[in-house]
This record gives C-alpha cells, structure tokens and sequence, in this order.
DNA sequence: CTGTATCCAAACCGATACTG
DNA sequence: CAGTATCGGTTTGGATACAG
C-alpha cells in the first residue's frame, strides 16, 4: 500500500483515449471560458468574476487553483500599494489556445446556425 | 411514479459566454471520445464499447440519447437480418469536428512535452 | 479586493444485474 | 447485440455568508 496519494484526480481515464490529455485541462463547466478571457492579457480575479457573470466566486476559485496547479496559468502578486493579483496564461496556457479557439469558432457557427433555424 | 426524466438541464449558462454553446455538445467526459470515434464512419454500440473500453454501458448510452437529442448524432436501425443498430454523425456533429480535432492535437503535443519533460 | 467556509443540489460516473 | 434498471459514490456547481 505504498502508493501514493494523487493530489488530481483525474475523472477522465488518463491517456485512454486520445483527447483526455487536453480535456483534462479544460476540466468543468468554466475552465475554457476561464482561459478564453485570459487570452487577451492577464486579468483579476474580480474582472473575471464580471467577465463570466454567472460563475460563483468558489467555483472560479477552484478553477483558477486547479489551471494554476495545472501550470495553465500563473497567479501574479504584484506588491504596489494597493497590492494586486493577476492572473496571466503560461507557456502551456498558451498551447490551449487553439483548441479554445476552435470552440469558441464552432460556438459562433453553432449560434447562427440556431438564429437561422429559428426564423426558418 | 410518473416522474419523467428531465431530458436535458443544462447547466452552463446559455449563451452567456462564448464557448458555452460549443461546450454544451461536449458536455461529460466521455462525448468528446464518442464524437472521435465516429469521425471515422458510422459505428454501433458494441463497438464504441470497445473503442472506448472504461466507458459503461451506462454512460455510453446515456452520452449517446444525449448526443442524438442534441441533433449531433443519428441513430440508424438498418432493417436487414440481423437488424444492426449504428451511429452517425449528422451535418452538426460534422460541424463540431473542428474543435475535436484541436483538442485532440493540443493533447498529442501535450502529451510529447510530458515525455520530453521527464526525460529532462 | 481576493478569496474561503458551509451547505446543498445537480450532473456525472462505474459496477452489476437484467431485458428483449 | 443493444441497451435499461438500480445503486452508490464522486465531481461540479450555485448561494450565501464571512475573512484578511
């Protein structure tokens, strides 16, 4: 019994299949809106909160301690006065991107393709 | 009990964001592989099973009423003898395709960083 | 402002057994 | 083969209140 404890527990099964290994970064409801706000510079935890309005303040909490752990993305304390935190996309963050890219795109094409049927 | 099932709540916000309404087709951690797979042609319970071996039987089904309900997959009985039962893309499903496909590559890169990672 | 704590509900999941 | 039924457990999330 000298395994040891897994701080991520990863629901879904690790490399089993081929997009697990990204999924698993995109983990839960927000994640990829979390990132998609933060691709276009670094940002506070207050504007995210007004960003993605109806996240709650727990779950973007979580969120942003899971990317962080992640290596997603980094939490930066700027010490001025008043002192400040950011958060800003890594290296690894930024090999996201197209991926949220590519969702952000089909939900575009997706939302008019909804708008047209309707008037259809 | 006359309880029905609700068919779908949808959790994430709709259209509040502008990933939700892609995320919402790729809700779950099992859709994503499901859509995978049938990118490659049609395909039929069994063989998603295999395809996908930790999924249950259970979810799988669950994933693909969801998906169908979605208009994202048809589910096609072919009346032959024995009669079969497969899965296909429809025009929609095909439409999420490219985002698939980026998270797919952004894991295949991730997972080659891992690799170069430990080895350093 | 930047979170955490608590409570509770909903979504999701696997295992197992079972049906037509 | 193609699922459904049941059970119990995990994960995720919202609301609210509160802390440094």
């Amino acid at each position: 019994m000298a395994l040891r404890l897994r701080k991520s527990k990863v629901s879904a099964p690790p490399g089993a299949c081929p997009l697990s290994e990204c999924m698993a970064m995109l983990r839960g409801a927000w994640a990829p809106n979390v990132i998609w706000y933060l691709s276009g510079g670094p940002r506070r935890f207050s504007e995210l909160r007004r960003d993605i309005p109806r996240i709650s303040a727990r779950v973007l909490s979580a969120r942003l301690h899971d990317l962080v752990e992640r290596g997603v993305l980094v939490r930066i304390e700027t010490d001025t006065s008043p002192p400040s935190v950011e958060y800003q996309l890594t290296d690894l963050g930024l090999e996201l991107m197209p991926a949220i890219e590519a969702i952000a795109h089909v939900g575009a094409k997706l939302k008019e393709r909804n708008r047209f049927r309707q008037r259809a």
